[in-house]
RNA sequence: GUGGACGUAGCUCAGUCGGUUAGAGCGCCGGGUUGUGGCCCCGGAGGUCGGGGGUUCGAAUCCCCUCGUUCACCCCA
């Protein structure tokens, strides 16, 4: 391959058809499910200011030590392109008051975000997510209800090969306690633990749940769960949620592992995990996050909320076979014009049939009829409008069937009833 | 940031114990039908064999470096 000058920047990607009409598809429809469900959408800028995610995502996290695009502008801001969508969503509803709306405010977002990661399968330094927030409602069943939209995408899409797992991060109550335990019970099996997380016991206990290896996970067998843990409130929550998955008819198993990597996040913590996908397995995850709205700035405001990966989504439908859907747009005519043929007579023609609603499109590479008939044929149309001297002489043009290679005249004027009484026909 | 795999036409790939002008299928363009698609037939365009260096009489084929892609670790959507 003749090595191009340039190329799009290390991943990230062009969408390019069919594929991109594919993923417009997907979008509609989940924008379907959210709107269903009494979400409305937002819109966030990409750049955010650098502290808004340093404050909301954790000082110590990979993303905000590693993994954040920033950088100065001219004016000597320091700017970050988003790397997630939830705390630009609770900046906006802070700025915007949007409380006065009335709670629960339901809102939902969809876009690229930006985090300088490696790439691999299903992993993109710029991303598109779909998430939806439900902000200032602190009863269980609205988390029932995110976690729920997502099933309900993935059921609607036919999507069946995936598991939700569920756990309770606990509150600020009962995490601190908790970590201590934790961190006791790491510290006496220490000589069993991994390198990686033997780190971890001290920077981030709970993060060694996370880890793979073999001896790791025997030792971690007997450790304590969260689950045991949480404060009295956290478990009636916990169990609000689970009662109200239930009532959707949304399985779940429970996986007192389940750890999430932002740090805002409180109680509810979930992820959707799929068959097939590689490595990164996760194509919706989210939880509840009560306390980042005060760390915002704004009044005390509980919230959850989810994101969904939608290339990861895209893999899903992929590797399960789905989301070819039939037909594509369709173009209903090609106005071919002869050779010698006056080009204004198609130009026109083709205005008044694009006037009409009607997708049509005409030959702009100077081509014989024969080629501009296969261009006609590659594009899909149903009927060739061919503008050919005879017929003009006659004060019409030829209308060709293309499914059923027929053809007859047609008064010049009547092109568009023409098209229309054909479509008639045709249903 | 670390490790592995791969890098030949627009796409999918063949060709490598080193040897004349680098191939196929699909796609694209044109012709076969002096005004007509899909099938078929014919022809054509298109390749610095990712890039650089080295070994050799000779390299797409061997060696080194580099860039890129990809998968995995890490982490996450």
């Amino acid at each position: 391959m003749a090595e191009l000058r340039y190329r799009a920047p290390k991943g990230t990607y062009d969408l390019v058809f069919p594929e991109s009409e594919r993923t417009e598809r997907v979008l509609a429809l989940a924008g379907e499910v959210l709107t269903l469900r009494g979400y409305r959408r937002i819109s966030t800028p990409v750049l955010e200011n650098t502290e808004l995610f340093r404050r909301s995502i954790g000082e110590d996290t990979d993303i905000v030590t590693k993994e954040m695009y920033t950088f100065e502008d001219r004016g000597g801001e320091s700017l970050t392109m988003r790397p997630e969508g939830t705390a630009p969503v609770i900046r906006a509803y802070l700025e915007r008051g949007l409380y006065a709306e009335g709670l629960p405010q339901k809102l939902f977002y969809f876009g690229p975000m930006f985090r300088r990661e490696r790439p691999q399968a299903g992993r993109f330094r710029q991303f598109y997510q779909i998430g939806a927030e439900a902000v200032g409602s602190a009863d269980p069943l609205i988390d029932a209800e995110i976690i729920s939209i997502s099933a309900v995408l993935f059921q609607r899409l036919g999507l069946e090969r995936y598991r939700l797992v569920l756990n309770s991060v606990g509150c600020r109550n009962c995490r601190p306690g908790y970590r201590e335990v934790l961190t006791g019970y790491l510290e006496g099996i220490a000589p069993s633990l991994c390198e990686q997380c033997r780190k971890r016991a001290k920077t981030n206990p709970m993060r060694v749940f996370d880890c793979k290896e073999e001896g790791c996970r025997e030792a971690l067998s007997g450790a304590p769960a969260i689950a045991e843990h949480i404060c009295p409130e956290c478990r009636e929550h916990f169990e609000g949620v689970m009662g109200g998955l239930e009532m959707l008819e949304v399985p779940f198993d429970v996986d007192r592992s389940l750890v999430r990597g932002l740090d805002y996040y409180t109680k509810t913590a979930f992820e959707f995990q799929f068959e097939g996908l590689g490595a990164q397995n996760a194509v919706s995850a989210g939880g509840r996050y009560d306390y980042l709205a005060e760390e915002l700035g704004g009044p005390p405001t509980p919230g959850v909320g989810f994101s969904m990966g939608v290339e990861r989504l895209m893999m899903s439908l992929d590797s399960e076979g789905l989301g070819m859907f039939e037909e594509l747009e369709q173009m209903i005519v090609f106005v071919a014009g002869v050779e010698g043929v006056d080009r204004g007579r198609v130009f026109s023609l083709l205005k008044e049939i694009r006037d009409a609603s009607f997708s049509a499109d005409a030959d702009f590479m100077g081509r014989s009829l024969k080629a501009q008939m296969k261009q006609a044929d590659r594009l899909g149309a149903m009927l060739v409008m061919i503008v050919g001297g005879e017929e003009l002489e006659r004060g019409g043009v030829a209308l060709r069937d293309l499914g059923r290679s027929e053809q007859w005249d047609i008064p010049i004027g009547d092109a568009v009833s023409e098209i229309e009484r054909f479509l008639e026909g045709t249903r």
